[in-house]
DNA sequence: AACGTCTCCGTGAACGCTCACGTGAGCGGT
DNA sequence: ACCGCTCACGTGAGCGTTCACGGAGACGTT
């Protein structure tokens, strides 16, 4: 594969690596090259008591100038309390999940475990392919995961594994659950008790191929339902989950429904995307068009009108997580793992 | 510790972890289970041949049913292409980070490596903390250091490392330059031509903390005096690097001078909340005061007007620091390593 | 009947480390 | 001269896998 040289960077980069990889140099050689034993290096390099200061140095001087470096096998091998989870997300891009990614981060750290993060995009195969390598390299998983199927097989598997953003699954499967139906509501009576009635929704795309429950949209048709207020289906509009697909979908929205006064969004990413397109074609906000996020992102601080929201305590989000993964842990049965809920908070700003 | 319930968290969380952690099961215990031997449990786990259809089955079912799961530290002791890196930034909120840590993600799955992540808020005690850390745990390190005592323990030891912007460092220790200075020209030239005499700097305060050199405040004072424009000290204000922080700095530096003309600010992120306070403060942008940033954030494009900033290619940044410590890890020494360079491009928007 | 060839499965060793011991030297006290 | 103690260090075992073998049985070929 011919490297790619991206623009605005000079020196670009021929990956010929060489793949003479030096064997791995052990506590035994350190050892024999400094006259002593095995467990006398180890307590050189574990910082143990038991040995001579002096002769500590020495080994450390000798296994620095060899290249010495403990393998983290050997060691988690007969040392059992290194963990490790594996933070399962859909996409670092999209300012939510740095969010959730701080408050797992924190709360593993509290605890000494590593992190490591793996990205799916959401895709269907990406997240059966990444909860397949899950099992082989941590000791417990913490997912973001859209597709049914790759929730299925991670829950299945005997790996301790917690979902982020649990929607309606059984509650034996632990997870934090997001009230979107509370949140929705709120967000929506909001709306019509700010006089609107003809209020679109701008869904994440994603749904439509996951066959996932999307409660956020049958919840939009639920509580207009409520409200006796009658719903054009076309006010609903697949999105890319990102700006520039709010902003598409915004403007297809316009182009058949220029009378809808207000819109709902899947999340803070599609509204501000779909906000700004209206903005520039023309369209005041929120008089013309009021509009309502859902995530509670800080980015929506930054637009103008600053975006009315669905606030989600993200951080707060990746810390049960991490929590709930510590009791599965600690030998918990699933079932047994207490029920968490994060309540979204209405933050009115000026959009809506 | 009291569990602490943060607000809009129903069903909060005491971690009372019953730590009855349940011990491992081995392979040779299923083998007993099965009555076959470990090896042919282990072909039946990994797939192999040499095994009848039926005996894996019959393996794989009782493996499930025991809740076996292979230890990932007994493997990676036997097989040696298992590997990890460890990825250390300042700040997952800081949307910087998570563009380089999706370059360095795509990179390193393509090449079958985990990636750990760990967060320093650029504190000093956690920079060095984190790369003690390292040693155990990885395989490579990448990382955004901002300490030179951290720098140097990092790069003393004898692990792979890999610095993401390694400044005007010594070119034996490997890492992506970027050319901030080539940068900061282009920037500030466009703003003198455009007339612009008074411009002041916003720069990150943690600088100050830090022994390092800090190349853009240096490269300001450089250009200007190149230029033969002369400098108030005192336009140098210090921000915490964060959009409040750009918002404090901008409040106190108009303060004292309210008749700057144009704004350099040590990133977007600090851009963005000067400009931010600026237009609350009835300045108009950018007549009244240009802003030019350093970075090029897409949320740049969000504020009004879009910010006018130096983009830096950070995906591709963390693809070429993964491709570095692919050469290193394949046996290149560290002055081998060919340079690598990224040119930061003048984005014209519109604040400046 | 002897021999080769598959298919399926088992055995010993090795990976690099830590843990629980055991040991010998040195030294002060009785 | 003996005991007891401390300090510094060494030894054997074991952690849970995979790898390179070796071997028994079934089946066909000469």
């Amino acid at each position: 594969m011919a490297a790619q040289y991206a623009e605005g960077v000079r020196g670009g980069y021929s990956p010929n690596v060489p793949t003479n990889r030096k064997p791995r140099v052990t506590i035994d050689q350190v050892a024999q090259a400094t006259g002593v034993s095995r467990q006398t290096v180890s307590r050189a390099i574990n910082n143990k008591t038991e040995i001579d200061p002096e002769t500590r140095q020495r080994i450390l001087d000798a296994a620095q100038a060899m290249g010495y470096r403990p393998s983290r096998f050997a060691r988690g091998l007969v040392r059992q309390d290194l963990i490790t989870i594996g933070l399962v997300i859909a996409d670092v891009l999209n300012p939510f999940f740095p969010e959730v990614t701080a408050g797992v981060l924190e709360a593993a750290e509290r605890r000494g475990w590593q992190v490591v993060v793996y990205n799916t995009g959401s895709e269907r195969r990406k997240e059966l392919e990444v909860v397949d390598m899950l099992f082989d390299q941590v000791d417990a998983g913490i997912a973001f995961l859209l597709h049914h199927d790759a929730i299925a097989k991670a829950t299945a598997g005997n790996l301790p594994f917690v979902l982020l953003d649990k929607g309606g699954r059984a509650p034996a499967v632990p997870g934090v659950r997001i009230d979107f139906e509370g949140g929705a509501r709120r967000g929506l009576e909001y709306l019509i008790d700010r006089g609107h009635r003809r209020i679109a929704m701008l869904d994440d795309e994603a749904y439509l191929s996951a066959e996932a429950p999307n409660t956020r949209r049958e919840l939009y048709l639920k509580v207009m339902g409520e409200r006796g207020i009658p719903v054009d289906i076309n006010w609903i509009q697949p999105a890319h989950n990102s700006i520039d697909g709010g902003a598409a979908a915004m403007e297809r929205l316009l182009s058949a429904h220029k009378d809808v006064t207000a819109v709902f969004a899947y999340n803070d990413l599609i509204a501000i995307g779909a906000q700004l397109r209206a903005r520039a074609l023309g369209l005041g906000v929120p008089e013309d068009c009021a509009f309502l996020g859902f995530d509670g992102l800080s980015i929506g601080e930054l637009v103008e009108p600053p975006l009315t929201t669905l606030h989600i305590d993200k951080r707060r989000l990746g810390e049960i997580a991490v929590e709930q993964a510590a009791l599965l842990l600690g030998g918990m049965s699933e079932d047994e793992v207490p029920e968490a809920v994060i309540e979204p908070q209405l933050i009115v700003r000026a959009s809506a």
